[in-house]
DNA sequence: TGACAAAGTTAGGCGAAACTAACTATATTA
DNA sequence: TAATATAGTTAGTTTCGCCTAACTTTGTCA
């Protein structure tokens, strides 16, 4: 296994680690605003975050320097990526839930659901889709069966 | 409304609040001893979080003396126990997810999900069991497409 | 009824995660 | 190239949630 798993994150670190990747999809690096505007945060929140993420070596960090993940925080922050991504597909997709709503909340539940559940939303997702394919919309019915249910209120 | 929605709550206020509820479910009232070990606490841990409930209005604590939920401790407990329990059922009735882990996951997720993914997902575990009613058993499907899957890997 | 065990509390401390305010480094530009 | 604006850091503080160790209260039983 390539992937080295480095595992005993806090959800603080892995929204870290999360932003620093989608800042650096492009440029490679992240600016220590960047990651404070996109968290919400104070700037001291990401030097302090960055050294923690330095001392676990997902982070290559040196100060008044643009922040780069290693390898192992690479795959740690994809592993992450991909949760949300998931998350956010089963909401928007699956249950038919607001995209802002949705991205919020995948935001969050990414940290708390482990990967049996993930796998098998995952599962679902694609059992879905695959069934729209052949010709039973679940996702259609689902809604219609929301917005009945919601008349009788 | 009667319902008097104390929000605002910890995830970990919210855990004692529940753990409360469940212990006074037959008793009405609940030792410090026992709200420790459920939640794998020490028991001055539970004393804090007694106190800090008892400021807000949530339980009636005395030292020395069992804890007891007020009317709107009440209340917010049985919301958080309602989350908790929609999703479980969805956990493993509609994913298929072995009851301990459905369980545990569902006392982390509860924090995290708001209203409307917690409504979508009642209406959803509705939806499945009222077509599994009408000779289309979606959990049993999916159950299989999971099987199919995973023969594939 | 007095000694002892069990239950509960208090005091003090620790680590994580955030903040503000003051300082330092870097970059720009006149 | 020196002044200044922007970016980043450091120091010190706060809040939360938990812990251990020592103490107090309550309840039991010989």
């Amino acid at each position: 296994m390539v992937t080295a798993k480095s595992d005993n994150l806090s959800a603080s670190l892995e929204d870290y680690l999360e932003a620093i990747l989608n800042l650096a999809s492009k440029s490679n690096f992240a600016h220590s605003k960047d990651i404070a505007k996109l968290l919400g945060v104070s700037m001291s929140s990401v030097t302090g975050a960055s050294r923690v993420l330095k001392k676990k070596g997902l982070a290559n960090y040196k100060p008044y320097n643009c922040v780069t993940l290693t390898e192992s925080g690479r795959a740690a922050a994809a592993e992450i990526a991909r949760k949300h991504n998931i998350l956010k597909s089963f909401f928007v997709n699956v249950l038919g839930i607001e995209t802002d709503i949705a991205q919020q909340t995948a935001c969050k539940a990414e940290h708390t659901l482990g990967p049996e559940i993930i796998e098998r939303l995952l599962c679902f997702i694609e059992f879905v889709t695959q069934s729209s394919k052949n010709g039973c919309d679940w996702a259609d019915e689902f809604q219609k069966f929301c917005n009945k249910k919601n008349q009788n209120v």
